[in-house]
DNA sequence: TAATATAAATGTCAAAAACATATAGAAATG
DNA sequence: CATTTCTATATGTTTTTGACATTTATATTA
């Protein structure tokens, strides 16, 4: 049931998942690994099994029309891959206002970052 | 439109909010409140306005399902206050299963919060 | 007495996430 | 050489969540 046992503990399960897998966030992490080079879907895919964000395996289908769509706002760009091993790939690379998002992203990533901070701090407090 | 102006910057507005707003993380907010002291409704919602997660004013009707919920998986338990000033007030307090729901809360927060300083920090570190 | 503040809750609709299925070429295996 | 597995992209469906509006009711105050 909870695909992520890794970030579970002591039989909560699903309750800590609440407000969200770290298995989401696609968005930031694929322009993150675009950002690095040039790839296809199921390269990111399986790049983002183990990081960043690891957690479970994301949801391909997710991955597929989050790329399409991040396609369609002008974060990436697509090209058609034909040579090479195996079926055609379609090459996302991360375009200048790609660059911008995943700037806003890493600002926003420290904003819950510090508001997460705080809360710990809060509960750590209290606890005495 | 863009409900947290605080959370935003440079024109980006929505985009960053993608993977929830920290408006969100009711569950916690509540029992982190509630471990301070019992409390009801409509004088949670006003608290967390201003803490902890405070971003926007939380959505009152999620507030109060989510009490409820909480009541029915055992997390606080209500009764009613007739007494004293205005409407009969639901007073919550927190239950033992509550305070091992928070904690494991607060575990997940931490390992969330890891994952966004490895994220930043692997940005910054390519950014170079 | 009409308006406002307090208090709790439900209803509805759109968006998102989870999960399943479809398609198809290439490579490996028996 | 037929079948299975791997690579690759994509869409369909269902369930859950979130956002927003509405309802009900008491108490206070202008």
């Amino acid at each position: 049931m909870c695909g992520s046992q890794r970030s579970c503990h002591n039989g909560e399960k699903e309750a800590c998942q609440y407000g969200g897998h770290l298995s989401r966030f696609i968005e930031p992490r694929l322009l993150l690994l675009l950002k690095g080079k040039p790839s296809h879907g199921y390269e990111l895919i399986e790049k983002m099994d183990d990081f960043p964000f690891s957690d479970v395996s994301p949801d391909p289908g997710a991955v597929y029309r989050t790329l399409r769509n991040m396609e369609r706002e002008g974060l990436v760009k697509s090209t058609w891959e034909t040579k090479g091993t195996g079926p055609a790939k379609r090459i996302y690379e991360i375009t200048p206002e790609g660059e911008e998002r995943l700037k806003a992203w890493v600002w926003s990533l420290k904003k819950r970052k510090e508001v997460m901070e705080k809360f710990i701090k809060t509960y750590e407090k209290e606890r005495r």
